[in-house]
DNA sequence: GTTCCGCATGAATCGATAG
DNA sequence: ACTATCGATTCATGCGGAA
């Protein structure tokens, strides 16, 4: 038999909410917070102007709950306003080493496949930063659960081996990482860098995360082992507590949106869960 | 006949060289300057907590030079000091907002082929920035001329339509399909995006500079015509002067290290090339 | 059953038009 | 003048339907 695996879910402020958990019990936290100036019509749409004062709280929560060997991943990139680049990320990074935070290493998201568009004075925007923070020089992470394939397989194994649309998402060396690794585990394999190769989710698939589930998931192995408590604070669809369950993780999400908190809900009935409703937290209800 | 193009070097401090160069005469400037606390026995090795101070003075002056339609090209990288990202590149991109720079975008270049390496906490660095800063929102840029072939995906399905059109050009007559091949006729390329995908340059030239030849020719294109004035203060090899000479645009290097400055003349010397040498400004020599 | 094609759509950005 | 909304632009991807 075997051990039971938690996924929590909040539904409310987690600037607010972070304040139930108990300080340094959360091994990983990896989110996706609403950018500034987007997602307007579900989360009121914080100015780029307002955005580091508006996150700072949280993100001083945040420190409080991670383990001293915890890893908290942030998922983030700048817009365009007015023709330039907005500053608020880097004023995030400089003042979240005031609250203590290592910034540890920035890690590169490129979007293969992202929004189309040309400009005149523009191209695509096909990158997104990955912020790793730590607590301290010291944390968990487990290298050898993300080496990739080494670089010749592009030439004759992997044809022979997989179908076309199979090939675009896998990986090579210095290129990120891909679904498939578990087939080529104990041969040519090398360790990844920091630059991941990872499409978005689009499409006909139902959920419209952003968030592709390689992401989470690259992260998860990384950085925690199985029964470890990963936590999301903006979880939206949910992909971050999806992840968690397969690979064997405890989970918290949080989110302001009803929506999202009856989505997760609905999605995760099967599986191990635990709602809190807001004026609730003291009275956890096992669903199913 | 051809109009002749210019190739000036100057030997000497560029914080000071540059005040040579009239104001708003310098298309692009494309560079790569010494990391902080990297390249200690040729730059005498700035450290990154006095980077920001080093710099400034000598990007005023870059400001001072460049048209007002013009481009400057950074390419750095913070390092990793005691276990955490420097935050003197983030500092920098304010500081020189506040010198009037505009920072337009910021590209990633991807090191495909970078140094192996593993480290405890960490993979390797397999990524660099390239800031894009202006001093107006609008300025010269020519898209079309870094298209790019499109995706695998098109690329396979054109192999795949030209060999079915191939076979049944030899076995079967009448309509069906591959008459669509027109939708893809001119289509074929792309515009890029902001993620540049190169190798560093391992060949056989002494110094360590890794700046491939790719780079500044995608941003000459990209920003210049020919006959255009392009300027890199931190000329070391001379990898910018070179590409400059061979896509046909003026340029003017500048280097404190005699070596380097003796290295680029020799390199240099089949073309027209200024010798510029300190205290001998007003004297300029044509050699060749 | 394959292979091939059409089509919707996604953390976008600019510039013009409207209030 | 200053914001708010909207259309045009444009590429990678997965799925459904057709050949």
């Amino acid at each position: 038999m075997s051990v039971e695996i938690r996924t929590d879910i909040y539904l409310g402020d987690c600037k607010e909410e972070l304040k139930l958990l108990p300080a340094d019990s959360v091994d990983l936290i990896v989110t996706s917070p609403p950018y500034a100036d987007q997602r307007k019509d579900t989360y009121g749409g914080i100015g780029h102007d307002r955005y580091v004062e508006w996150f700072l709280p949280i993100s001083e929560e945040l420190f409080r709950v991670l383990k001293p060997t915890g890893t908290f991943v942030l998922n983030i990139k700048e817009k365009v306003v007015n023709g330039e680049r907005s500053t608020y990320v880097m004023e995030l990074i400089i003042e979240m080493r005031k609250q203590g935070w290592l910034w540890t290493e920035e890690f590169i998201w490129h979007k293969k496949n992202c929004y189309p568009g040309k400009w005149p004075n523009r191209f695509r925007d096909a990158w997104e930063r990955l912020l790793q923070f730590n607590k301290n020089k010291k944390f968990n992470m487990y290298q050898e659960r993300v080496m990739v394939p080494m670089g010749d397989w592009a030439g004759s194994r992997l044809k022979k081996l997989s179908e076309t649309d199979k090939m675009r998402d896998n990986s090579r060396v210095g290129s990120g990482f891909g679904k498939n690794i578990s087939n080529w585990i104990g041969r040519d394999m090398a360790y990844p860098a920091n630059v991941l190769h990872l499409a978005t989710e689009c499409g006909n698939k139902k959920h419209s995360a952003a968030f592709p589930e390689e992401l989470p998931e690259w992260f998860m192995k990384l950085f925690t082992n199985e029964k470890d408590l990963v936590l999301d604070p903006f979880m939206g669809s949910g992909t971050t507590l999806v992840v968690a369950n397969r690979l064997r993780r405890n989970s918290i999400g949080i989110d302001i949106v009803p929506e999202y908190y009856e989505m997760v809900k609905k999605q995760l009935r099967p599986v191990s869960l635990y709602l809190c409703e807001p004026k609730a937290h003291y009275g956890k209800i096992k669903a199913e």
